[in-house]
DNA sequence: TTGAAAGCGTTACCAG
DNA sequence: CTGGTAACGCTTTCAA
C-alpha cells in the first residue's frame, strides 16, 4: 500500500468518497466542482453543498497529474536588499493570489540562479517563470525553453528566450536629464548599478543622450552596484574632490544608491540640493523619507506585475505564441533632492 | 487519455521510460534513485548514470501522491515595509533550499492571512507552515490543526496550536534599559510597535521592568505600529514638547521605527544623541546607516530560521511531537544614536 | 536483489 | 447529462 499512515482520525475527503456519499460518479463531482457546464445544476448544487460541508479542497498535486498544470509559478528575486525588489514581490503575491496562481520562492538575493534550483522548475512542474533582475543561468533557461516553461523577466530585458516587462528605462533617463537641465545644473556625474545589465545601460544612456541633445558631455560615471553602500562611496568620492570639480547634479539610477549619496554628501558638509542635486529611480517608499525627498522616476510597479503575469499566463500550455517585451512609462515624481527652474517649465 | 498533449518533441523521462531503457523495472528504478540499500551497487550505478545522462528529475508531484510529503513549506510573512521581514525572507530562502525544502510563499504584508489563502495550504498538501509575526487566522489554525500540518511562528510567541521560535525580547529590553540607564539618561519614553503582538509587549516589559528595578517609572508610552512613518510622528510629538518634558531616552521597539524617530528628532532641531539618545531593535542593516548608526539589539536571523526549521522538521509526519517554544538570545550593538557612559561599564 | 502490481486523487475520454 | 475507466508518475507491498 502507498501513502504514509497520516493521523488516523484525519479522513480527509476526495473526490470519490465524495461521489460515494452522493450517489454519483467521481468524475461527475469532478466536472460539477469545476463548473463544467455539462452538468446539471441541480446535481452540481447538490455537490458544492456537501464540498463546502466537509470542507473539500481538492489535491491540486493530483490535479496536475492529470492535467499538466500545477498553477505554481517559480519566482526569483533580485537581491533585496533593494527594497525595489521587495514591493515588486509583495504585489506579485497579491496579484498572483487574485489569478489563483501560487507563487514558488526559488531564489531571493543578489547571485545567480544555481544549477540545483533549477531542477526544481522540473520537479515541481511550475506553469512559469517570474524573475526579477537576475538573470536565468543559461542552464535554467535551457530547461525551461526544453520543457516549455514560459519565462517573464521583470524590470530586465531578457538576453534569452523569454519575454519580459521593464519600465521605459531610456524614457525615464532622458526625463531626469531634461529635468535637471530646466534645473540649470552644468556638471553632471552618474552613478550605474550592475553596469552589465540593461536596466543600468538603458537609463544611462536616456541621460547621456539627452544631455548631449543640449551639447553637454560628462565623464564622471561612478559603479555603484545597486547598494546604498555603494551609492555612499561614490558620494563621498565627490564630496572630496575640489570643489571647482565637483558635479552640481547627479543621477544614481536606483533610489537606494541616491539615499547613500545624499547621506555621504551632507555628512561631507555639502548641501542637497543647493550645492549638489541628486537623481535617482525606481520610487522605492523608503526614497520618500523627509531626510531623503529623492527626487525620481517611479516605476509602475501593479501595472508591471499585472502584465507580467498576463505575459506568463499567454504562454503556459502553448509554444506558439512568441516572447514579447513591453515597456511601460514611468513618471516623474518631484521631491527636495533635485533644484528645481525657479519658473518651473511644463 | 490524461495529460495535456505537452509540446511534441518534449518526452520527458519518467522511472517507466528510464526503466525500459535499462531493461529493468521502474520500482528498481526509483529505490535506486533514492539510495535503497537493497539495490546493488552495480544496478545502482547504471540508473545514476542513465538519469544523469538524460537530465532526469523526478516529479515530485507524482512522489507526493505516492508518499504524502510535498516538500513544501509554506510562508507567510509579516509587514515587508519593515526590512527584518525581508532579512528573515532571504535567510530561509538559503536554508530551505539547504534542506531540500521549498517555500510556498502564501502571503505577505500586514494583514491577516485570508481564508481563502488558507485553502491552499490543503491543495498543494503542505508539509509545515513558517509564519513571520502575522497571527494565523483561527480558521487557518485550525486547518492546521486537523490536518496534522506543524506550525511554526518566527518573531513571535503563538497564542494557538504552533511552535514558536523568537529573539528573547524582554531580556533585550532589559539590555536597552541598562544602557541607556549606564549613559545617565533619566527620563524615558518607548514607542510600541503593535501592541498586542508578543514581540512589542515583551520588549516593552524587559524595558520598563529594569528601569523599575532603578526606581524609573514613565508614562510616555506611544503606539508607532512598526512603521518608519509611526516612528517619525512620535519624533515630531517629542519634538514639540517643552523641553523640560521631553524625554532623554527613548526606546523604539523596531529599528524601522526608531529611524523614523531620528529624522524627526533631527529636523525638529535636536540633535541625536546629544539631546536625546535612540534606541531600537532587530538589528536591520539600514540601522547602521551613517546618517542613523542606530544602538539596537540584533536578532539572530540565521539561528533564528535554523531553530525555526529544526522545529518544523522534527514535527513533520508525526503528531507525537508536542509544541515548542525556543528563546533566543539577541546581542546588544552599540552605535552612535545613544549616548554612553563616560566610562563604559563592562 | 529484483519484478509485478496496486494505489495515491484527479482529470479526460468514450459510452450510454 | 452522467457513469465507467484509464491514465498521469511515483512509491510500496508482496512475491519471486
Amino acid at each position: 500500500m502507498a501513502g504514509l499512515p497520516r493521523d488516523s482520525g484525519d479522513a480527509r475527503d476526495t473526490v470519490v468518497t465524495l461521489a460515494r456519499s452522493l450517489g454519483v460518479a467521481a468524475s461527475t463531482v469532478s466536472r460539477a466542482l469545476r463548473g463544467d457546464p455539462r452538468i446539471s445544476t441541480k446535481t452540481r448544487r447538490r455537490v458544492e453543498a456537501l464540498a463546502a460541508e466537509r470542507g473539500y479542497a481538492p489535491n491540486v498535486l493530483a490535479r496536475t497529474l492529470a492535467s499538466g498544470h500545477s498553477g505554481l509559478i517559480a519566482l526569483s528575486l533580485g537581491p533585496i536588499s533593494n527594497p525595489f525588489y521587495v514591493e515588486l514581490m509583495q504585489e506579485a503575491v497579491i496579484q498572483a493570489a487574485a489569478r489563483d496562481l501560487r507563487l514558488l520562492l526559488l531564489h531571493a538575493g543578489a547571485g545567480p540562479i544555481e544549477d540545483q534550483t533549477a531542477q526544481t522548475l522540473l520537479q515541481y512542474q511550475v506553469d512559469g517563470c517570474l524573475i526579477t533582475s537576475a538573470e536565468l543561468s543559461s542552464h535554467a533557461a535551457r530547461i525551461c525553453a526544453v520543457h516549455n516553461v514560459p519565462v517573464v523577466m521583470v524590470n530586465r530585458v531578457p538576453k534569452l528566450h523569454a519575454s519580459a516587462i521593464a519600465c521605459d528605462n531610456f524614457l525615464g533617463g532622458q526625463d531626469l536629464a531634461r529635468l535637471l537641465l530646466g534645473g540649470g545644473h552644468q556638471r553632471f556625474a552618474i552613478i550605474r548599478g550592475n553596469p552589465d545589465s540593461s536596466t543600468s545601460i538603458e537609463r544611462e544612456r536616456g541621460f547621456a543622450e539627452m544631455l548631449k541633445n543640449h551639447g553637454i558631455d560628462f565623464d564622471l560615471r561612478i559603479n555603484g552596484g545597486s547598494t546604498y553602500e555603494g551609492g555612499f562611496a561614490a558620494g563621498r568620492m565627490f564630496a572630496e574632490m575640489p570643489r571647482d570639480r565637483q558635479p552640481d547634479a547627479i543621477f544614481a539610477v536606483a533610489d537606494i544608491m541616491a539615499m547613500g549619496v545624499v547621506d555621504a554628501l551632507r555628512i561631507g558638509g555639502i548641501r542637497v540640493p543647493d550645492d549638489i542635486s541628486v537623481v535617482g529611480f525606481d520610487g522605492i517608499a523608503q526614497g520618500a523619507w523627509p531626510a531623503y525627498a529623492i527626487t525620481s522616476v517611479q516605476q509602475p510597479i501593479a501595472a508591471m506585475v499585472s502584465r507580467g503575469l498576463d505575459l506568463l499566463t499567454a504562454r503556459i500550455g502553448t509554444s506558439t505564441v512568441p516572447d514579447e517585451v513591453v515597456l511601460l512609462r514611468g513618471e516623474l515624481i518631484l521631491r527636495r533632492s533635485a533644484r528645481l527652474p525657479v519658473r518651473m517649465a511644463a
